[in-house]
RNA sequence: GAGCCCGUAGCUCAGCAGGUAGAGCACCGGACUUUUAAUCCGGGUGUCCUGGGUUCGAAUCCCAGCGGGCUCACCA
């Protein structure tokens, strides 16, 4: 196989390239110097330099490794060559260090060769660590080797590269030259492993339950539809996990939790993406004063952990996110903000909300016309941290009804800078009452509304073997990292957003 | 899906009262043996997003399309 690569290949690609690509001057010059390398006999892509070190441990070692030979591999992003000794900038995945290469050390040849070296190009370097007398900790080099000559060059390094459309598209760009990008998905990586690790410590264990779906169900939402050839049936992507982690609860398993997708097939916007990333977590013999609980201690433990504190700072504005957090109920939430008593008009709530010019669907029932009211008016305005409860039961087809008022559920939703972070409740265990709440959203969907539950009934079978008691938790892991990495878009902290295909 | 804005060199951006397309970095040639956004001398490398239209003449004005951003709608 390395054989057959190596025989001939660097031709045939570079014909391809030559006819489906449109070369510039800047390709053409590198294409030339690979040409070369190649005639010369040299494998510009088969340099088998394994470094000792990283670019982080020459400095911050640097006393240790004061004149110690050391070995490094990495791209290079800075070339300063003067007469008869250069620098160079070499990027490893730790960081930055200098290179320093010097006629009379490498010979004639090598200096030459290290000359022609193109920015973005990867080595491997070997050499001594020193101080420049200018007293910048750098390398001595005594050889390199090539290790990936690049062909295309990268964007400028001082203003990196701007064009937000490329960013998303062409990411491996924006991580190389815009720091700031690579250090948002470093605090994604640090943010879920913080989760992970946290749940983990409290005896929950990770699950993964299916992404294709028989049935949609979990939440509100329009599906992706795909299909099973095999099985001749069409499968929906996963809109929520919690259908299936529930029958883990059924099974016996008192504490899980999944990361993963969800997949929705409905508009995008910076708080939006088809794809996304959710956190669910349920616990048995627990109930949703716990899951708030829960849900403080890790949004505002991941803060502390990555970010060393737990009040942040989104686009101009200070959070605060110690816990506890407030909790408001929904109906009290909308009289604070609105005036509008839904309690005191009880039957009339379509009507009252209608009069106060909150949109509504045609055909919305009571619980609607509350929850519209609620998002259309209140939700802009709590941008410090709050749990939201006690939601309407017909907007709420999988949560636990109050024992004191059956229109109104166990449920709540943290709200953060105005956004729905998160959603949880204490879940309906009763399979009879689940039956109906499932009934009441086929007729809702029969009635036109596409983003109601299906009926399931392999759901139900499972809760008619009894489901303990129990609190469940979601929480949308992208929103919580665009406020820890003060990101203004979503697509800012998802490594490859969905976009249309190029033209 | 609607409204507003944007699309010029590899990258970041000027140019838009219509008159041969510019700068910085990068790149190419030369000088330079401790520089660091190295410096100095010389060189502009382009489908001005695409397609129509107006005009003697369009990067610039008009129309349509494509792609992107923001706001709104739906949603998390």
């Amino acid at each position: 196989m390395d054989d057959v690569r190596n025989n001939g290949v660097f031709d045939d690609s570079a014909n391809e390239l030559a006819n489906t690509t449109e070369i510039n001057d800047l390709m053409a010059v590198r294409r030339g110097k690979l040409e070369r390398l190649i005639q010369a006999g040299e494998r510009p892509y088969d340099g088998k330099t394994v470094p000792t070190h990283l670019a982080r441990d020459v400095i911050t070692q640097f006393e240790a490794l004061n004149g110690q030979t050391v070995t490094l591999a990495g791209r290079l992003r800075a070339l300063r060559i003067h007469g008869g000794a250069s620098f160079a900038d070499l990027h490893d995945s730790s960081g930055r260090i200098q290179l320093f290469v010097r006629r009379d050390n490498v010979g004639e040849a090598v200096y030459e060769s290290f000359k022609e070296l193109d920015l973005g190009d990867f080595i491997g370097v070997r050499g001594t660590v020193f101080r420049t007398k200018r007293g910048e900790i750098s390398i001595e080099v005594e050889s390199y080797e090539l290790l990936s000559k690049s062909l295309r060059p990268l964007p400028e390094k001082w203003h990196g590269l701007r064009d937000i459309e490329q960013r998303y598209r062409r990411r491996y760009l924006d991580l190389i030259v815009n720091p700031e990008s690579r250090k948002v998905f470093i605090l994604r990586s640090e943010i879920i492993a913080y989760i992970r690790q946290a749940l983990v410590g409290m005896g929950f264990i990770e699950v993964e339950t299916p992404m294709l779906h028989p049935i949609p169900g979990g939440a509100n939402a329009r599906p992706f539809e795909t299909y099973h050839n095999a099985l001749d049936m069409p499968l929906y992507m996963r809109i929520a996990p919690e259908l299936y982690l529930k029958r883990l609860l059924v099974g016996g398993f008192d504490k899980v939790f999944e990361i993963g997708k969800n997949f929705r097939n409905e508009g995008i916007s910076t708080r939006h993406n088809p794809e996304y990333t959710s956190l669910e977590a349920y616990q048995a013999y627990a109930d949703y004063h716990v899951m708030m609980e829960l849900t403080e201690k890790l949004i505002s433990g991941a803060a502390k952990e990555v970010l060393g504190t737990a009040v942040i700072q989104y686009q101009g504005r200070e959070i605060d996110l110690t816990p506890p957090w407030p909790r408001l109920s929904m109906l009290e939430a909308i009289r604070r903000y609105t005036g509008i008593d839904f309690e005191a008009c009880a039957g009339r709530e379509v009507e009252v909300a209608r009069e106060a010019g909150v949109r509504l669907k045609p055909g919305a029932n009571a619980g609607q016309a509350i929850l519209e009211t609620f998002e259309q008016r209140v939700e802009e305005h709590l941008i410090q941290p709050v749990f939201i409860t006690d939601h309407p039961v017909e907007v709420s087809p999988l949560a636990k009804r109050r024992a004191d008022n059956p229109r109104l559920t166990e449920r709540f939703e943290p709200y953060i800078n105005g956004w729905e972070i998160a959603n949880g409740f204490s879940e309906l265990n009763d399979p009879i009452d689940q039956r109906r709440r499932f009934e009441e959203q086929v007729r809702a969907r029969e009635a036109g509304d596409d983003e109601a539950h299906f009926m399931d009934e392999d759901f139900l079978e499972a809760l008619e073997y009894g489901m303990p008691p129990a609190g469940g938790l979601g929480i949308g892991i992208d929103r919580v990292v665009m406020l820890l990495t003060n990101s203004p878009s979503i697509r800012d902290v998802i490594l490859f957003p969905h976009m249309r295909p190029r033209a």
